[in-house]
DNA sequence: TGAAATTACCCCATTCTGGGGGAGTGGAAT
DNA sequence: ATTCCACTCCCCCAGAATGGGGTAATTTCA
């Protein structure tokens, strides 16, 4: 390994318990110091700039701006900090928000407290420490439905339609008549029972056929 | 925890060096039994049935029938069967096919072959095992580019124009008259520098601004 | 053999799209 | 206070795109 230092962690946490504990606990290790620790988000932002922290920890069910909201507003301030949510909820919506604003891990509060000292190495080793259910909700949400009713070449023409392209640009693309593309469009619409792209393209991404 | 049985792995990988060392390492579980353990896809497909395996750990660099291929018909064939990935490449392109396809998980072989029982264990918890490298890579994968040119009321035109709405539509769904759409979208055009649907949808995917 | 998939063509009406222009309001920053 | 930007709405125009109706040849696979 290269150079190590000292990483610094701000706490975000309303529950006062959980959040002695973890201070306590993140204490003990000799590679990170907890240098603040709040109970709302609105003071976590305020002194931002004097904590200079390299990680946050933060709870995703806070009094006023709830987590979601200030993962947006800290990476927005700071790129550079790292986020990792501790939370109870492993509700599908809060954990892929809370990823899309850029947290780096998601930890779940039933999980083990020892494991948080190792989360935090993982994460300084480049990782995403997350949860064992966090995890494997992540990698579903990558995997597509194989019992789709539509064919191959059905399924290869809604995804070209999906991201936005024309019917003749999908039969440019394929190297067959616009035409074609009717057909099997027609098909899609017949086999998905809607009448429109919008809606076939939500039938399908619901689905995960595409 | 529930009724534990003995896990039946079938092992998919060209390296015969690798493929015994892993033979080896998970016969010295009580947890796991290797039922039987191919050179490459053609022969593991074939004898899917007689093997009635919970878990393959699959290599993707394989003679004939490449990994992902394997995954998608092992996956058709039985969609009960765990998958996990097993391979050198940390390529962006093969991990994500190989999780649409209907992996569990994806370890490097650079990773610690001790963590590899671990990592089985971890997908019996329901789970999915990645190396660090990886889980950042796939969570990575959601983060939004903060450093849109778009307005907020920008990227929600563009969103839904993504998900296949027609300007109307999406006028409809923002409260808005259908000439705003036009003009928000006008603007989207020339901060992106393209002059079509299709490209402004390819550009900020690209650059993760939706 | 027979069903499904893939390809291709015709007609029609309506909607959508992209480009051109202009304009008013409100808020935030300088 | 003024300026910049976001957001809103309006006009014109021409060509492209879409959805629905129908038909049909070829291939592929079970």
């Amino acid at each position: 390994m290269g150079t190590t230092s000292i990483k610094r962690i701000v706490l975000v946490e309303d529950d006062n318990i959980i959040r002695e504990a973890f201070q306590t606990l993140i204490s003990q290790s000799a590679d990170f110091i907890v240098v603040n620790a709040y109970s709302n988000a609105e003071e976590a932002i305020k002194n931002l700039k004097e904590d200079v922290a390299d990680i946050y920890l933060m709870d995703i069910e806070l009094p006023g701006m709830n987590g979601i909201e200030a993962i947006t507003k800290i990476k927005q301030l700071n790129p550079k900090i790292q986020l990792v949510v501790v939370s109870v909820y492993e509700n599908d919506e809060l954990v892929f928000k809370a990823l899309c604003e850029g947290a780096s891990g998601y930890l779940t509060k039933n999980a083990p407290t020892s494991k948080l000292i190792d989360s935090l190495k993982e994460l300084e080793n480049g990782g995403a420490p997350m949860s064992t259910s966090i995890a494997r909700l992540v990698v579903s949400s990558f995997h597509k439905n194989k019992q789709s009713p539509l064919s191959p070449r059905e399924l290869e023409v809604l995804e070209l339609l999906a991201s936005g392209k024309s019917y003749s640009s999908i039969a440019d693309l394929l190297f067959v008549d616009k035409e074609t593309i009717r057909s099997h469009i027609k098909n899609i619409y017949i086999k998905l029972e809607v009448h429109s792209k919008a809606d076939a393209i939500e039938k399908a991404k619901k689905n995960k056929f595409i």
